[in-house]
DNA sequence: GCCATCTGGTTGCCTCATGCAACTATCTGG
DNA sequence: CCAGATAGTTGCATGAGGCAACCAGATGGC
């Protein structure tokens, strides 16, 4: 299917134009590593975490997700506490300061979608929007 | 406004569902590095692409892109020729052997992408090819 | 023609990101 | 109570990227 082809040229266009690239910079120009803001987030809309659930939702590895919470506690950012249910797991929870970084990194998202917001056409924003959903979702369940 | 929200959202659950983060894996599963797959191609498309137009396609730095190609190298698949106009200047090209990598990889992609469009409902396969490019362009003047 | 400046590439150095394997501590089921 | 599963941590390896310093060829002004 011709689609296909289009469809593997329009992702990988988007992921450069996107600045995926730079691991130590957020695409929307933030001075903080890419794999802190998504944690950041998560843990900004949960409030508290398990380690093992933060690890579940970015996708990546109990060890990886270990280093990046202690990256986070390093800036001051987050904190551990032991789970009070099980002994051996721990929460993490983001303190004051690292509840303003990510309403910071919130707030360039937000700058700079609305930006390429702005740039689409009025009529296809909600078009866009959905598409990006149902293609997300399609990936998700394969 | 609750567009940009739900675009932020989306874009981040998207890069998290693509896979983006192992760098030493294709989101396809192939075992090819993430960015020695951008620059394959990008020069199987092409043919020959001077390396600082390569850079400039995939939105790098020239040292990062000449360690990419000596990469390429390394394993057989590019070979790289100084620009008959330019002293200074090389050319980069895809042996046979890269070309046949860079099949492979399209092969995968295609797979991993006709999965994923299987899985969007057939109405609306060209809006969500549409979206993702306006999006993509959108991102592109920003 | 000659030098200042620009441009394409290479290399050294630093940071970030990630996985796997080994190890510890804590559950949980028989 | 012990075997096996589960949560985390740490050591080790690979990959990705940028900036700065440096080299060599190109170019423009004079």
């Amino acid at each position: 299917m011709a689609d296909d082809r289009e469809l593997q040229e329009a992702v990988a266009r988007f992921v450069r134009a996107f600045g995926l690239h730079q691991p130590d910079r957020t695409p929307c120009g933030q001075p903080v590593p890419v794999s802190e803001a998504h944690a950041l987030g998560e843990l900004a809309r949960d409030g508290v975490l398990r380690q093992s659930d933060l690890a579940h939702r970015l996708r990546l590895e109990k060890s990886t997700t270990s280093r990046l919470v202690t990256q986070l506690i390093n800036r001051g950012w987050a904190e551990r506490t032991p789970a009070p249910d099980d002994g051996r797991g721990v929460l993490v929870r983001l303190t004051p300061d690292g509840v303003k970084a990510a309403a910071r990194l919130a707030e360039a998202r937000a700058a700079r979608f609305s930006a390429v917001l702005e740039r689409v056409p009025e009529g296809e924003r909600a078009d866009v929007l959905r598409a990006l959903t149902i293609l997300t979702e399609a990936m998700d369940e394969t």
